[in-house]
DNA sequence: GCAGCATTTAACAATTACTTAATATTGTAA
DNA sequence: TTACAATATTAAGTAATTGTTAAATGCTGC
């Protein structure tokens, strides 16, 4: 993601959008503020930030109403809404998600937690648009959804590292890949383990998938053969 | 919905009543009106309506316990109640929240923002009875109007946050929840609970439905299975 | 304020996943 | 072919996660 994430703050109250406005500016997000229901779908529109921050009662058209109606906005279809209200009981949280928030946050509204939850949704977007939740090779499927395996319609279950090992070689079918990439993509760059571990992983997925679909290209790293 | 939408106005002053009454009525709403929290009760249990319009300020019983004494009758459950007052301090909307409202607005009422409001809580009212209340895998069934489970036709009680789990699990069989998902949707994202609190419910539900149904799925989460 | 249930915590056990270490085997370049 | 570095194979050790209980805490209706 290279643009600078972008915030639509919804909330009647001028003091509140002026907190949330310089602590999100702070965050390094692209900030936009809005008054009411109304002018917060007209600016959405045309600003189409990817999180809008809603304020639950306002006069005129509330938040969940405005959520609705912004859910049904084709362009905005997939900006993320989370909730600001000073009720935190089930009722409320019931009909926000109804409306389709994403989220929901109860004021007084603590910077920490609100920056930590827009980070969150954040890398849950960019998580999303990265990775494909079905790898279908004919004879072979890899569904992250239910985290199995179908080998010939044979279902298996994978522990994470091998799931994660034979997803990342599966993604790419013939694409050798480099003990290095393969660490990083697997163990996280941070992580620290010894040279045989990949080997381990390797052997396991042999044993369980078979052994001609993960060739060893000596020197290099592995690859994935249908 | 094919029944008239019925309004009950409750105030002391019936040129308020009138206004209200008036508008309401152009609006296509069936309406009835009493003079005070009393009198509001007795008609209220008698003609059902679906909103209250509720003032705050009334000599007797004000609308603060008029509404908590609505809200405790069996038949009211599912009213929504809509507070009209001349102030708008945050203290009057806290108690006012306090003893069960689902809306404010302040006095003087504009007919057009009133209609809307109770426009946008038919809607939601609406839409909530057309959703899925009840998920039906066959031999597992879920209701979400009686809160009830049904498992081979037998029927199940289960508590709040084990219902909300199975719900959520049951909502999509076969796919993987991780404990972040689970912990958002059936706890809020910003309650803070132990680890092993998740699998205590896990546990019950294994113990109360079938231990067959809940599979874990290591380091990622749970999954139901039918 | 108490009874009864719901929910959470905490401590520990059990299980499973992951890593390592030791040794064997293989592929390849000189 | 030989030497040797890279990889394979095991089994065993270690770490991480989940399961289980019981007890503590919270909550709700009387």
């Amino acid at each position: 993601m290279s643009k600078i994430p972008k915030i639509l703050v919804v909330d009647d109250d001028p003091d509140i959008v002026e907190i949330l406005r310089y602590n999100l500016s702070l965050g390094g997000y692209d900030v936009k503020s809005a008054a009411n229901g109304k002018e917060a779908i007209k600016k959405a529109k045309i600003f189409l930030p990817e999180i809008i921050l809603l304020d639950v009662m306002m006069p005129e058209m509330d938040g969940i109403e405005a959520c609705s109606l912004i859910k049904e906005i084709p362009s905005l279809v997939n900006t993320r809404i989370i909730f600001l209200s000073a009720r935190s009981e089930d009722y409320t949280q019931l009909s926000a998600f109804d409306a389709g928030a994403d989220d929901y946050i109860s004021k007084p509204v603590k910077p920490k937690i609100l920056l930590k939850k827009i980070e969150s949704i954040f890398k849950r977007l960019n998580k999303k648009n990265e990775e494909i939740t079905l790898i279908d090779l004919g004879e072979v499927k890899i569904d992250r959804n239910s985290y199995l395996v179908y080998l010939k319609n044979k279902e298996i279950a994978l522990p994470r590292k091998e799931f994660e090992l034979f997803y990342l070689l599966a993604s790419k079918p013939g694409k050798v890949f480099t003990r290095d990439e393969i660490m990083g993509k697997v163990w996280g760059s941070e992580v620290v383990v010894g040279d045989r571990t990949i080997d381990v992983h390797i052997r396991k997925l042999r044993e369980k998938i078979g052994v001609l679909y993960f060739k060893t290209v000596k020197g290099i790293g592995y690859k994935f053969n249908q």
